[in-house]
This record gives C-alpha cells, structure tokens and sequence, in this order.
DNA sequence: CAAGATTGACGAATCAATCTTT
DNA sequence: AAAGATTGATTCGTCAATCTTG
C-alpha cells in the first residue's frame, strides 16, 4: 500500500475541492453569459490578441490544448456567431478567426462576472501564505507536466 | 478590471497544473489498467463497501456525484464486465451493484499503481508545509462549496 | 405522491485518421 | 513530405424529463 488512509483522504479532498470550483465558476459564466468556461477562454485570448485574431494553432499553443479541441469548440462558437472566419484563402478552411461584435460585446460582459467571481471563490479565500504557496505550486507542476 | 494581470497569470497557471495532474494520472489509469479515474472511483467506493455493494443512491452520495452520472457510468462499466447489479427485484432495474471477479482484480492492480503514480505526481513534489496548506484549502473549499 | 433510478440530448475532451495547402 | 486544420468516433459529465416502486 503506497498510500494511507490519510492521504487517501486527502487526496479525495483536494479532487473534490478542485472540482467544486471549476464547476461553480463553470455554472455562472454559463448562467450568466451563456458561454462555457472553455469558451471563455476563447474568447480572452482573442481579446487579448494582437489585431484581435489568431488562427487556430496560435489557439493552440497559447491555451495549451489540442488542434482538434480548438477546431470543434470553434465550429460551436461560429455557429452562435460569437467568431468568425477572418479572410481564409479557401471555403470550409479557417486561417484565423477573430471575435464578432456579438463576441466582443459577450467577451466583455463576461470577462467582469467571471474575474469577479474567481476573486470571490478563490483569491479572496486565500491568505497571502497560502496564495504563495499554491502559486508555487502551480508553477513548479506546469512546469513539471507541460511539454 | 477586477483582477489584475498577475492575478490572471495565476490562475491561469492554477487551472493549467491541475488540469495537466489529473489528465497525467487519468491516462496512466488508463493506459495502465484500461479505465477511467471516474470508473477507478466506482471500484474503490466498491472495494471498500460492507458487503462490497452499494446502492446507485449511495454512490451518488459517497463521491458527490450526479446520480445520473453514477448511473450511466454504471451501465458502461457492466458491459465491460467489471461490475454487476446485484439481486434486482425488476429487471432493467438495479437496487444495487457489486464487483465481478474481473472488477475486484482491476481494482486491486489499478489501487497499487495510481496509489503510486498519486504519490510520484503530487505528495512527492510536496514539502511538509505546501501539503498542509493544500490540505488546508481544500478542506475549506469542500466545505464552502459543498451541499 | 415522493424517493430512487434511468434515459436522452447535448456540450466537453481526446484520439486517430484524413484532408489541404505549401 | 510536412505543417495546419478538420472530421468522426468515443467517453465523460450535466441537465431535464421520465419511469418505477414503495
């Protein structure tokens, strides 16, 4: 046995804990803006985006997921006209994509509930010892697991 | 602006590392001993039942979960022969399941190796005051969110 | 009716395979 | 061929609606 009946639960703990959050957080930017936290992400990384556009290997490699992710939640986006296609060379071929008015209006709007509620639900949990530590934390695991 | 850009970086981070830990241990389960960490969750409520059953209800309420989720993990997880309903009065209809013999095998292989790769991946890179703050927090944030 | 359980529909995430351009 | 992007299949998770049994 390689772990206890301590760190068992501990481990649960910290599981539970972590998804506690992302779904309430996840919950309210649904509720509120109508968009998924994954969607979110989108769209602040489009936002933040030099010329507001970025294709979808940049998407990629700035939020850490697969091609394919990118590619299937863009489709969804684009059909809730929340993006659109920018200036593609071929039909059916996506070389960039940049936020619609409808995106940017819902990218704003969301970008205050949800940092509000990130401070509520987390940092305004946390004294300044146990933000340094899990920051730290966070940092050493990405840099650990990422690559 | 409710949070700051390094307040951003760090939750970014947050959600990256924990996202890359439970993928990192998700596929080990699976490449490992071929289930998920959801269906590794179901044999080890299993494994330590009285009586090695449990009721869809108790399941739902020993990990949190959805019963809808509970239920159709469950159907999944019968057809791979790894659990089996247990003494239904109707048909189509489970009062409670248990683990096949095939089930309880994979449980205790699957025990030893995520145990392992829990402790590699997270209590390993812990020094003794950056678990007790996690611990600390998660605690406070089951309690918070919980119920 | 109320509690317990299931079902269906849909969004999210991953993997493997394919298609398009250069 | 290699890089960039899409597609389809499959599993996971949630929500709402329904069914079953006491």
């Amino acid at each position: 046995m390689t772990l206890g009946p301590a760190e068992w639960a501990f481990w649960d703990s910290w599981v539970r804990a972590q998804r506690l959050l992302v779904r309430e957080l996840d919950r309210a930017l649904q509720r509120d803006h109508g968009i998924s936290k994954a969607e979110f992400s989108i769209l602040m990384a489009l936002l933040r985006a030099p010329g507001r556009q970025l294709r979808v290997g940049e998407l990629s490699e700035a939020l850490d997921w697969e091609k394919s992710r990118v590619s299937h939640l863009l489709t969804r986006m684009e059909s809730r006209d929340l993006v659109e296609p920018v200036e593609s060379g071929a039909p059916g071929r996506r070389t960039g994509v940049g936020l619609t008015t409808q995106g940017r209006r819902v990218a704003r709007a969301a970008v205050r509930g949800h940092a509000g509620n990130i401070r509520r639900h987390f940092f305004d949990t946390l004294t300044p010892e146990q933000a340094a530590v899990i920051r730290e934390w966070s940092t050493q695991t990405v840099e650990r697991l990422d690559v």
